[in-house]
DNA sequence: CTATGATAGTATATTTTTGCTACTTTGTCA
DNA sequence: TGACAAAGTAGCAAAAATATACTATCATAG
């Protein structure tokens, strides 16, 4: 490189400007799993590795603008729980580029959600978290994503976001058990939720053994 | 030049990226009190109010480098307790053109800065927090990152960030006091501390009541 | 050299939450 | 009609959080 062409490149370096992302975590549950929503790249890099979803952020739209449009591109999901995560800005994060990466997660129940024709399908949360195998630091924010999850479980009613607007309390403990990683004690659980939920007069029916009562979220009154 | 024809001027058109700052408000206690450091702008936009420490992040650099970088240069301070706290984005946040914050916070005690000449000074956090004369979005960031505190105070041990390397218990607690916003019980507090600290043989002297023991943070061992 | 004020530090009672076990209830199905 | 399966409830013991009362030790004033 002669010094003509490095200064060239060091000036245009100095006013250059990364690009941003938003990359999604969209989970669920499904199978008494917690599952993440990872697509298969089709280019490189990382060619047939899976990786979020994401999109570039454009000038026009907010950073929690361009999460919903990638969200709503993948799955056409619209009006779920979604939440900003961490934003990463290692310098090799993307062999191509400096991109920096603002992450988000959302939950919606396995429910309400139609994958639409396409690339994009739910894998286990806690394999994408400990695989390898994924592209760029997407495993890093599946790991993050959980863990903020595991953390929020416990003082906000963000397990609320992964079962219907109608739901057993049984339904309800078996999401709080999978995000917890661990078995509640029934009674300790219902008395715990107990001014978070409204009951409805339905009851499940047709299941061999007892019907369960049909509860729905109490809206507070703020 | 009124802010108004600076901004007429500024008309760098739609950049096909946005450009990314870090802005990061350093939390110490003076005073019995939760401060930030502000700085007051000498330029448009918001010429003459107070604003956050904070940088363009270069190409060549992470976004926690850049923070420290920002930290390092406007109070000469580097190895203390910063973390990310949330990533800004809204479209008008910027008069002059479209920038995305990554903001975050620091935690140093008092005893241990020294503010270099300059416009950097120390204000009453909560006052920053519920004035609406801050430049930028950055009243919010301030409000954000003591919610943050706030909340990460009772399940983590940032409380020692903001105190000497050794400390008193009463100091100690009078921290977590100011932090939380409430009175707390000196047995209980005590307890629940307990197994974070070490003793030293040293005790302050020279005051008109009982000494106190000195301190130390225990070190984890993992 | 003693009483006092002020804060450091401890002991203990009370209430709430949690961890756990056992029991009763109500449906389907053979 | 009895067996099974899961829903739902009762209640106790241990542990943790909350709260109050007490003792200890310094400097200083008289």
């Amino acid at each position: 490189m002669t010094e003509q062409e490095f200064l060239k490149q060091y000036h245009r370096e100095d006013y250059d400007r990364p690009s941003v992302t938003v990359d999604l975590a969209l989970f669920t549950i499904q199978d008494e799993k917690l599952k993440v929503l990872m697509i298969h790249r089709k280019e490189h890099p990382f060619q047939g590795k899976l990786s979020l979803v994401g999109t570039f952020v454009g000038m026009q739209e907010s950073l929690d603008e361009s999460a919903v449009r990638a969200l709503n591109q993948k799955t056409g999901l619209h009006d779920i729980y979604f939440e900003q995560l961490y934003t990463w800005g290692n310098l090799d994060r993307d062999p191509r580029m400096r991109v920096i990466s603002v992450s988000y997660y959302a939950l919606v129940p396995s429910e309400s959600i139609q994958l639409p024709e396409g690339d994009a399908q739910f894998y286990s949360a806690d394999e994408i978290a400990n695989s390898d195998e994924i592209a760029f630091d997407h495993s890093q924010i599946v790991r993050y994503g959980i863990e903020r999850i595991r953390n929020k479980v416990n003082y906000t009613d963000i397990a609320f976001s992964l079962v219907p607007e109608e739901f057993t309390l049984p339904q309800l403990q078996k999401v709080y058990e999978i995000l917890l990683g661990q078995k509640l004690y029934k009674a300790n659980f219902r008395k715990k939720i107990a001014d978070k939920i409204q009951p409805t007069n339905k009851m499940t029916s047709g299941e061999a053994h007892r019907p369960s009562h049909i509860y729905r979220k109490k809206e507070s009154i703020c």
